[in-house]
DNA sequence: ACCTGAACACCGTTCAAGT
DNA sequence: ACCTGAACACCGTTCAAGT
């Protein structure tokens, strides 16, 4: 369906569209590799051609949702570099349903979400820190934004199905997007406290 | 096999208790509604007695997990509390295999990890924050530790199988504690820098 | 290179019926 | 109250074979 017609023979990246497309109309749980075969009109059996797994189908993925965050723009500040990916990321994995939780699932591999993690080091390394430094707040950065968005998505999910509980759903009335950033605030500015070893 | 040894009949404690075992034995993957009524030497519908679904034995579960978290001593710095409430939340979860991802994955319905959230909610509070303020700073706390204790689990096992990526294993070989210290402290660092209601 | 057909070894959940 | 037996509607993955 999204490049043949009605003729056989798909390509990887057939797989990997068609597979976003399922992702973002039906969720996660509906992304079985059964129901990918019969959107590409193919059998299961044929997706193991183009990957190996579904593992490493989500990785693909989730290198393609973190791939749309936008740039932030340049001459900016380090600390509002710093927020602008951490917002662009958030932007990026609420572009697609479970967008966070694809991510997320990946990451623990080392298999997606790199990039993410390359740009939140990079953008606090120009702010004078050592490596090690930069490396372990861009992790806690990376996992902040992961979890909240996650949060974020599944109690979306979970309130369109009614079946929340009374503390989530109050929580979930509140702007989501402010708590986000009061989020990255904090560690921003636990950043700015730390001794740098060049200003 | 957990108080009847070879007469029928268990308990809703009997139930969790050897999902637990399974748990930490076998690892969140595999602990099945059928191998949990295996183990205890029942048919998997008898299960559906004593849990409406395996979402509400995870829940259970979760609460289990974290009840184990041990009580920061009184007495201490609001600041030191929520570091203390940190690392005790942190030793709870890694006692039990996968137990941050069984945490985590039930924590977005609020059904589990309301307890932790409440105690971080606590402890910011005592620092003389608004609720609003202490709420927020509760969840970047929780999804920062569930989210870098995950990931640390996610290492250890995917480690011992040797299907770890090159950047997710030299991550691995660094402190795990000191690098969760270390985002903690950049959290309650900004916290240190917001206005207070009241001092 | 890309796919079919058929199978293997599983899942969570429901439901009538038994004691 | 707690459980059995049997079924329903699925999973991911493998593998010989076809074009």
């Amino acid at each position: 369906m999204t490049s043949n017609e009605s003729g056989r023979r798909h390509t990887r990246d057939d797989v990997a569209r068609t597979a976003l497309r399922i992702l973002d109309d039906d969720g996660l749980p509906d992304l079985t590799m059964r129901r990918l075969a019969a959107a590409l009109d193919v059998q299961p059996s044929a997706l193991y051609h183009h990957f190996p797994n579904k593992q490493t189908l989500l990785a693909e993925l989730a290198d393609r949702i973190v791939a749309r965050a936008a740039q932030p723009a340049s001459g900016l500040d380090w600390s509002d570099t710093v927020r602008a990916e951490a917002a662009a990321l958030r932007d990026a994995l609420l572009a697609y349903r479970d967008g966070a939780e694809v991510v997320s699932s990946t990451f623990a591999l080392g298999l997606g979400a790199g990039a993410p993690l390359d740009r939140f080091t990079d953008a606090v390394t120009a702010g004078g820190f050592d490596d090690e430094t930069a490396r372990r707040a861009a992790t806690a950065l990376l996992h902040f934004v992961l979890g909240h968005v996650s949060h974020e998505q599944q109690r979306l999910q979970y309130d369109s199905l009614g079946v929340l509980a009374d503390s989530a759903s109050a929580e979930a009335g509140t702007d989501s997007a402010e708590a986000f950033a009061f989020g990255i605030d904090l560690l921003v500015g636990g950043l700015e406290r730390v001794s740098r070893s060049r200003t």
